[in-house]
DNA sequence: CAGTGGTCTAGACCACCCA
DNA sequence: GGGTGGTCTAGACCACTGC
């Protein structure tokens, strides 16, 4: 059971160390000379945990410098997860409006999707974003309250959300499951987005986990797409 | 210029391998101490350019068997470029139904995606894809004759149409760029797929490379997306 | 200049597969 | 048993960074 190789052992304690928050974001850790000593394996075994981590967007690595805590929202990692883009192609952060907001029982969709019971407590967030001062998409998005208490007592939501999981609950967003359809705008987010009823619009239904692979956040985005695009690279 | 590091030129040395036909699908190559011997590095460096090719899909390594060249359509790789699943979870190929094909100059879009002139014939395919009997999508595909001398001339066009390009061209797929928006269904496309003119599609605009990142392809697909979805898996 | 990560080598032992 | 890839170690040299 407990035969993982040696490297994928050391890469699960160092996650521990990220998890823990005794490594923090943008922090220098220690040297691979270093950690193979307090560790008590070889520089390679080390290095090879490392470069598993760096896969994994949790270290970025600089020749000379050493190695850092990547930083959720750094440079382009701000985009990570928002595939959304303008087909002109530049890359723009939209800013946003929140719409509505409420806190209530999981209903059945909520609770499949964060993997928690129908009686447990969700906060709910819905927003317009725009990008230039176009409506671009509203988003509905749902945490679990045991998870990320006080959520609901927050004033202001900021734009990049998963950072402030990060800095306030010590939660790193690892990775999402995306799930697309094309569906008819609702009257309701029609009003919202400044389209007719019934127009296209690109739906996001997305799962975003943890480094444990927990569920922490279910967002549905319905989007405008006429002049921006969902890009995705197969390799 | 040339200072790539010399895994790097190992692994594009084999990858020559793979693209002169000298090593085909599925075949065994030879083991990692022999192709050190072979190309006058250490078996480390030999390994690091092996792991290379194998995260990017272009070989298989089988402990205690060999290091194998992967096929293009091998258990789950079938769907590597296949990200459209039906709700219920199961992944099945559809079956197609050409539709229309011609040969002729390329427009301005295929000639802009392909990156050829515009006076360059392209053969183009519109087939109807469908899953369990019932439509999921239209796809139109283009792709520049020179590059695929005959295809124009294929009596048949199979499910499969990598496996082809590999086997007729000795062409790999090796990656995909897609652009997803959501439209309203055409009258034509409605025709196609039995809905309705103006129904919500998602509309897939993928561009297909070679190993040495040339375009190949370039598909249009428009899919009904009641009872299936476009799923991402972002990391 | 010293310290870091990046590359490259060499060799050991293991787990797995097949004849 | 003999060969394969998978893991682990140890040490060398290089390229880059900052003082």
């Amino acid at each position: 059971m407990d035969h993982k190789p040696l490297y994928a052992r050391i890469r699960d304690r160092l996650v521990g160390r990220l998890v823990s928050g005794s490594w923090t974001p943008g922090m220098l850790i220690p040297s691979e000379m270093e950690l193979a000593r307090q560790l008590g394996v070889s520089q390679g075994t080390v290095r090879k945990a490392l470069d598993l981590m760096t896969a994994e967007n949790l270290l970025i690595r600089r020749q000379g410098r050493g190695t850092f805590v990547a930083v959720p929202d750094e440079g382009r990692k701000q985009f990570q997860f928002f595939r959304l883009v303008p087909d002109s192609g530049e890359h723009l952060l939209p800013e946003s409006r929140v719409t509505r907001r409420d806190t209530a029982a999981a209903d059945a969709a909520e609770a499949a999707a964060l993997a928690i019971s129908r009686a447990a407590p969700v906060c709910r967030v819905e927003r317009l974003r725009l990008l230039a001062g176009k409506p671009l998409l509203v988003e509905t998005l749902s945490v679990p309250k045991a998870r990320l208490d006080g959520f609901e007592a927050l004033e202001t939501i900021p734009n990049n959300i998963y950072g402030l999981y990060a800095a306030r609950w010590g939660i790193t967003i690892a990775g999402a499951t995306e799930k697309l359809k094309a569906i008819a705008a609702s009257k309701t987010d029609a009003a919202l987005l400044g389209c007719a009823t019934g127009e296209p619009l690109l739906c996001i239904e997305r799962v975003a986990v943890d480094l444990e692979n927990t569920p922490v956040e279910w967002r549905v985005s319905r989007c405008l797409t006429g002049e921006a695009h969902y890009l995705a690279e197969l390799r």
